[in-house]
DNA sequence: CATGAATGAGCCTTCATTCAT
DNA sequence: AATGAATGAAGGCTCATTCAT
């Protein structure tokens, strides 16, 4: 798809994937001047492999949407419909209180990289597959959109960072929120 | 309360908190030198009465917390708590979609300006006795604390936020997410 | 020579001089508005009564300059030539080191109150007397010209502020400093 | 010592320690801002050179401190105990009569830069072996101590300041100043 | 490809001074 | 006389982006 970097550049853009990573992690701003001094690479360099702090912002998130990509996927496998939804529901809004570069992707109205759109257009047409058999099988009520999905998930995730407390704490109040959500979403009494 | 404003800066205050108000409504960063240079004021006097952007902020989304107070007192008043509860969420949450410095003040962990801690705390306390009241009727489950609420609200008002669309069609989306949420803490079947 | 303030004029002058020496002491800068604040009074009245911060400056001097003046008359009376200049320096140097306002204006080439010119030049006669008894009385070589008074004990001054310690510390190093060099001013061996 | 600079940026760092080397000698305070319109460069440029402006009053001091270190060297070479303590005194205070970078770098309590602190050391460690030698060979009393050298040459400097006229009024004012007070810090009679 | 110096718009904030009330 | 709101020049600093080396 794309030309393989030379050995040397794919160094670099690892380092600067690295740094952005902790830098997310710490909840700072992602600063190109600030990660290429970080990274111990000259702006330049930076700003050659990612045009804009949201193009590293999006590469960041890549490998968390990824994940959530492949678990839409393997969800559509399993047999209980219920159980499907639930689960990845539950991935999609724990990625995002866990890790911070995901929200504010899955939130974006625009993406930058064309491959955050393909995932976030694969997260969404997991979650409309998931939701249409939860339907079919009658275990949900026609209340909630496909195109409802990731909002929710997003709104839940920053519910949680409102509530406040620790980044446990944060995942245990996602989870409860998500929890009473999917019970207003159910037609049967709740499945667990 | 506070000391009476001399005239003609009570009129500087009301230029500059209406400019902050059309700035706020057009999604533009509250900027103190912008908000002076519009109210074709000087920097001075807009600091002198905003020391701080967020100061300025809170001043704007006032207007709009005391609406919300005044309705959670009145909604003490009614006599089916089910319904009293929906309507002060409905409430709060379409304000939050409605105007936009109510948004990013509710969700605030810390306050800048008093009235602002106050009118945060009347909103915490009506919607506790409501959840109260609603818990004592026994027509809630006890799955949502009292501390829930306003994350929550914020939850829903980001969910319609990301959902996009037209200013109505996000009032409309935040509606039915609130609607769909407080089946899932009902008690009883759905109350429409 | 000054038409005399009204009661409640005299009362604010007071307290501008007390606010001011109180910033002086911390070493805080003079700021008319922060005094003005400190007073309780409005700026405007704090600039009728002092134009510019100099003015007040020199104002806060005011005392301690009369202090040095009146004790350079007084000590014209003293029989001892050399203990009468020697006891006039170390009060200068004393007062510079002690007093926070006096080293500014005794080093400013202009001033701004007549008052304090005055003064000043009350200082620089009562030195010039004392020195030229002591030439007189041959106690002295003609290296130092009276002149030369009063820039030499604000370099003492500064000195011993270079030198830095405690307050006390400082008043004991200008001691030193001052009986270094008048050692080197006598012709005699030391006097002590 | 450092990275050598690239060639323009060698050329800029020349013009703004010129435009700083200029602005001091028409005592004017330093502004980064204005020191990068002066050298016509921009405003970044001049702090990523210098953080502060006291780095780079401290830089353009450089070049004074470290002719009068590399004097304070070559005294101890003097076998005239008291020529070569007169001598490095003379220079220093020259050197803060002449240079206007040069009294406050010396008189200020803490540095910016590591080279200047270097090079306030090695002024501060030949005063006190010059003075030690001194001491040793019996021409000067035991009454100043090393730490008090440099203080009191920033004394005469502001002494000489205060004392006003052209700059060769004050070299030969701050002469006689040094004079005197060596005078009366030595043992046997005057030197000259 | 990599580098990192340079840029400068733009934001923030302070404070001496004026002047309408 | 007193007040204190208003002023706005002035200075500080950051940071996204460009481009010569």
């Amino acid at each position: 798809m794309t030309t393989p970097l030379r050995k040397d550049a794919a160094r670099n853009w690892d380092r600067i994937v690295a740094v952005a990573r902790a830098l997310v992690d710490q909840g700072a701003p992602l600063q190109l001047n600030d990660v290429a001094r970080r990274a111990d690479l000259g702006v330049g360099t930076v700003y050659r492999h990612f045009a804009t702090p949201e193009a590293l912002l999006e590469t960041v998130a890549t490998p968390g949407l990824e994940a959530l990509a492949a678990h839409g996927e393997q969800a559509l496998g399993d047999t209980d419909a219920w159980r499907a939804l639930e689960g990845f529901l539950l991935r999609v809004v724990e990625a995002q209180v866990t890790d911070a570069s995901v929200a504010p992707v899955a939130a974006a109205a625009t993406d930058t990289l064309p491959r955050t759109t393909e995932l976030k257009a694969s997260l969404w047409s997991a979650g409309s597959a998931l939701l249409d058999r939860a339907l079919t099988a009658g275990v949900i009520r026609p209340d909630v959109a496909s195109v409802d999905l990731v909002p929710l998930m997003c709104g839940i995730a920053h519910a949680a960072a409102v509530r406040g407390g620790t980044p446990a704490d944060r995942v245990e109040t996602a989870r409860r929120y998500l929890a009473t959500l999917l019970a207003g979403m159910q037609t049967t009494p709740p499945h667990s």
